[in-house]
DNA sequence: TGCAATTAGTTTCACATGAAACTAATATTC
DNA sequence: GAATATTAGTTTCATGTGAAACTAATTGCA
């Protein structure tokens, strides 16, 4: 997995390219299977599964665990509560603070996509035998570890 | 790496999902790197990289070989050629058909460009040993073979 | 206790992008 | 040779998103 030259560079060689074109195929494809027929966006749905674990979130917090912008998550949240799909509480403690709920229709809705998104991962593990599939959890794990910041 | 119950799901442990948070800030972190210092995007810098590659491609080549849509190639070779850095001729077989190349200028931003996002490149796989690069590799030329579309 | 700094989340603006429709050129068929 | 189908690439329109600025509420400090 090397790159010859310095100044050269080939994009089927190049890791956060593979990574990238690999992930957004399989992203895209458990999108599509989901969006129209449930009028959700990918932002939506990784709310909407962030909340289904540990209802009562507040939006930062949701940010943070879903490693999401808090645009993003606040805007995902504003179309979730205008379709009725989750409820929002503000803390009393802190009214700035929001805690997030699915509603019964939002329960439905994340119990509907969660085996299609699991049928996807299943193919997409499937193509590896299951010594593979172990290491490349913990590879992602390192990975995910990486911290790119150059300041 | 399995989700436990049928309706339920972990992101933290989602495949797709921690492939996408991985691949994206591996990448937004590069594409930070290079945006404003030389007035580039993402789609432009892909198209650049593989007509560096291989000069005379169509449009429709690079969307081929990149695994990029021809509304993107299109719209970013429009950018390259307005600011110099790719030409265009037209193939003399099929004026329809673009034939594009780097010009002088594309190939200094191509040859600044490329060693920066190598050392991304190096700065991730050096969370790995060299036995799970090679792994990494492998594991990603596998899973690249797959065909997600559900018709 | 009052004021400044910080935090939680929202909105605005400009631009990027997805989907569809479009134009021009070529290939195919009759 | 003409008409139709297909291809290469572009443009339009609507929506999503990044960056910055904003509002309201809380915290910390003098």
């Amino acid at each position: 997995m090397k790159n010859g030259k310095a100044h050269t560079i080939k994009l089927a060689d190049f890791l956060p390219y593979r990574l990238s074109v690999l992930s957004n195929r399989i992203s895209r494809a458990i999108e599509v299977s989901y969006q129209d027929k449930f009028d959700l966006t990918m932002p939506e749905w990784r709310v909407m599964a962030i909340i289904a674990d540990d209802g009562g979130l507040s939006a930062g917090e949701v940010a943070t665990k879903a490693e999401m912008d808090k645009v993003a998550v606040s805007r995902a949240v504003s179309k979730l509560i205008d379709s009725g799909r989750v409820d929002r509480q503000f803390a009393e403690g802190d009214k700035r603070k929001s805690e997030l709920f699915l509603s019964d229709d939002g329960r439905k809705v994340y119990e509907q996509i969660v085996p299609i998104a699991k049928s996807y991962e299943a193919e997409v593990l499937g193509q590896l035998s299951a010594d593979d599939q172990v290491k490349l959890g913990q590879i992602l794990r390192k990975l995910s570890q990486i911290d790119l910041d150059k300041n």
